[in-house]
RNA sequence: GGCCCCAUCGUCUAGAGGCCUAGGACACCACCCUCUCAAGGUGGAGACACGGGUUCGAACCCCGUUGGGGCUGCCA
């Protein structure tokens, strides 16, 4: 078996979809399984579509996700000479027309005829290549076989297919077109994509077969015999697999536009690469043993396409983050208060890809407020309460604030509607004022001031944790005050004190 | 409309004719743990779309029905 040569081949058209991101990883693991190369390939030949920071964007995405290609970045906007001399040679060899029909007249004499799709008006009006679409002659009869290691062979009947544009008016190939001439010449040998791509792979087949005919000798569409594409210097074809789409939680495929796709939000958001690209793995296939949460090594050992499901799979964001919570657990301290930094340090917050979480903005304390040390203490403590990394200011952010924010739901929760809740502050402050400064003194402390009061801990903790952080919830309060400091805390008692009396 | 794909708990899946009284995970519910919230632990509820075949035997094979989805662009 020769050294198999996959692609991904995406086009710079908006954020790194979580869609596309799966697509890579699947090409990627199957690469790494079967000793392959793994190529990125940008498909740019939509001038109008494509700009160029997307391009960076994707480059930049595979690499957060560990998913570096062995070659490329390759770019269709490059090869337009290659492409040029696949429409001269199929034009030569008379597969192609000129068709100057415009898509008002094609869907008008579709309503009114029965044909689907193009009609093949302009078939045999020997119109002139310049400036006019060029259209492939699809065979009248036979069928076309797709090959597919997921789902088996698939066949279309050759005159269900239209004659499919493959070079637009102004001279551009289309999609089709140089797709086929890409694959060709990065000797591609396995095609794996996304199943919404399945209908084009026939007149993929056809553009090929075509293109080997008219190697050999300009046989012309009535000479394209079925069959392989065979020895005598035909290019071998490449063997496709079509991955189940990602649909939303109403069944549709996943939308740019609609659903929550695109990679670099989850980045922000603080999923961690290894979380995300692990999820990824398991829609559409799921490693021997049961087990979800699997290293990356483990999935690269036992990857194979024929294990790949045939349904839509649901990208189901809850499931996401109980993962990557998991995942966030498993870090060290050291490597969990690395990896948070561009959440909680306003100075040093770039991450190593050099990257920023833009969309969620920057902590919302002052740069001379932070403390690494402090967060250091804290930072155990809110590891094991988070799902992402973005939750993780909310957590500390009291720490850090010259004030907490006060949350007027927890206020009112837990000390406006509390009538022993002042009572309860004062009783507090003063024992603050002398206890041993420690997360364990505290407890007890307040363990006696709740007996005095003639409250479990639990009812005890309530006001003093709003007074002092803002929010009913929070990490574990006694640790929080010893944190904070004596000083800080009686400051914030004092102040709750102040504003409960007075209403 | 046409072509194509798909069909196991709400969701992701295990299941490749007897191991299935259908397993796991997320979500959900209850309880335990507990200073709040999480995490963790224990338990619970929850599915083979339907109808025909084939077979001694079908979630698994075949056919049909129904349902869902994709494509149907001078986008990819």
């Amino acid at each position: 078996m020769p050294v198999p040569r996959v692609r991904f081949a995406p086009s710079p058209t908006g954020y790194f979809h979580v869609g596309s991101g799966r697509t890579a990883l699947y090409n990627w693991l199957f690469a790494r399984r079967n000793g392959g190369v793994f190529i990125l390939r940008i498909e740019d030949t939509d001038t109008e579509r494509n700009r160029e920071e997307w391009v960076d964007g994707i480059v930049e995405a595979l690499a957060w996700l560990g998913l570096e290609p062995d070659e490329g970045p390759y770019r269709q906007s490059e090869r337009a000479a290659r492409y040029q001399s696949a429409i001269d040679t199929l034009w030569d060899a008379g597969y192609l027309y000129a068709c100057d029909c415009t898509q008002e007249a094609v869907r008008t004499r579709r309503m009114m005829g029965a044909t689907p799709g193009y009609d093949g008006f302009c078939r045999d009006r020997g119109l002139p290549r310049e400036g006019n679409a060029l259209r492939f002659r699809t065979p009248a009869e036979g069928e076309t076989q797709v090959h597919d290691l997921i789902r088996g062979t698939v066949t279309f009947r050759n005159n269900t297919m239209e004659d499919f544009v493959v070079a637009r008016s102004n001279g551009q190939p289309l999609f089709v077109l140089a797709n086929i001439v890409d694959d060709r010449d990065m000797k591609i040998t396995h095609v794996i994509r996304g199943e919404e791509l399945l209908p084009s792979a026939p007149k993929a087949i056809l553009i090929w077969r075509a293109l080997d005919a008219a190697a050999k000798g300009g046989a012309g569409p009535g000479g394209a015999g079925p069959g392989e594409a065979g020895p005598g210097g035909a290019t071998p074809l490449p063997v496709w697999a079509h991955l189940p789409i990602l649909v939303n939680e109403d069944r549709e495929k996943l939308s740019k536009r609609r659903d929550p796709v695109a990679v670099e939000m989850y980045r922000d958001q603080g999923y961690l690469p290894e979380a995300l690209r692990n999820y990824l793995a398991l829609l559409g296939w799921s490693p021997p043993g049961g087990a979800e949460k699997v290293p990356v090594g483990v999935l690269v050992d036992n990857f194979a396409l024929e294990d790949v499901n045939h349904s839509p799979a649901f990208f189901d964001v809850k499931k996401l983050s109980h993962m990557n919570g998991e995942y966030i657990r498993d870090l060290s301290v050291d490597e969990f208060v690395d990896r948070v930094r561009p959440w909680v340090d306003p100075v040093t917050r770039r991450a190593a890809g050099g990257w920023v979480p833009e969309s969620v903005g920057p902590p919302p304390w002052p740069p001379e407020r932070f403390d690494a040390a402090v967060f250091l203490r804290l930072a155990p403590l809110v590891q094991e309460r988070v799902a992402t990394l973005a939750e993780v200011p909310g957590l500390v952010d009291f720490v850090f604030l010259r004030d907490p924010v006060m949350d007027a739901a927890s206020w009112e929760k837990a000390i406006g509607s509390d009538p022993g809740a002042a009572a309860l502050l004062d009783a507090a402050f003063r024992a603050y004022e002398e206890v041993r400064w420690s997360a364990d003194a505290l407890r007890e402390a307040t363990v006696t001031v709740g007996e005095q009061a003639g409250r479990k801990l639990a009812k005890a903790q309530a006001p003093i944790r709003v007074a002092v952080t803002g929010r009913t919830v929070g990490p574990p309060l006694f640790e929080s005050l010893e944190v904070l400091g004596r000083e800080e805390v009686l400051r914030r008692l004092m102040a709750a004190l102040r504003r409960a009396r007075t209403g």
